[in-house]
DNA sequence: CTGGATCCGCTCTGATACTG
DNA sequence: CAGTATCAGAGCGGATCCAG
């Protein structure tokens, strides 16, 4: 749109914009919290219930992380007890896309990659041995 | 093309195949170097002086990386002194996609995460102080 | 020129226990 | 229910020196 789009995204800047955003999805869970939110909001619990293995510790800094970024919106009702709800915003909802491309490339690449990587390590095992 | 894709990708297999992608994609300098060989096979060298700030260590161990998945092929001319040079698979080329589908929301969202991180930032200074 | 080896610090991550 | 506090372990990343 401003008609400077020659340079590649990815090296653009020296890659500082992409590493932000590294620095944030390349967490264990993040992304997987945003996809979880996908759907509609959730509880804190409900979010915990959703993602095995996620402990409270984790689950807390992702959120904070996400809504310190924008991407994910805390409503707290000032109940008892306590209930509060986690819910994309515009922003975060927009990551979803790009998010799932990559995911698609996974989905596809990822036994290839787990099998080369098993062949190259069988490689390097025998030479050892030998 | 296989007709059951209607788990998303990203919770597919609860996060298994894009966390092993992004265990590798999400280290600090992958993206970047896959991104400078796009144009072409470059020399160890050639990416050491086209990547600012990595150092010796991180670029060897993230080719070596690259290639144990396939994503890069190293090819070493038996002459003194030792040349070698690295290049794209493509599967790596492959990659490029995604990636910047990626950068590309980066470019465009990074501006506002900075921003308001610093304002959230400011705002607990604020109550610190306070 | 291309890398291997080593030391070191920092952050991510997880388990556990405690609070409003 | 929804967090916070603390402790400890593991791995990434960087600087530096050395070798083929």
């Amino acid at each position: 749109m401003t008609g400077s789009e020659r340079t590649c995204p990815i090296r653009g800047d020296g890659g500082r914009a992409l590493r932000a955003v590294l620095d944030r999805i390349g967490t264990r869970w993040t992304l997987l919290v945003v996809a979880t939110l996908d759907r509609g909001g959730l509880r804190f619990g409900e979010l915990e219930r959703r993602l095995p293995g996620i402990s409270q510790r984790m689950l807390t800094l992702t959120l904070r992380n996400l809504e310190r970024d924008g991407l994910v919106s805390r409503t707290a009702h000032p109940e008892v007890p306590p209930r509060v709800v986690y819910a994309l915003t515009a922003t975060g909802r927009s990551l979803i896309g790009p998010a799932l491309a990559l995911a698609g490339w996974a989905a596809e690449h990822a036994p290839d990659l787990e099998e080369r990587r098993a062949a190259h390590e069988a490689r390097e095992t025998a030479a050892h041995d030998e």
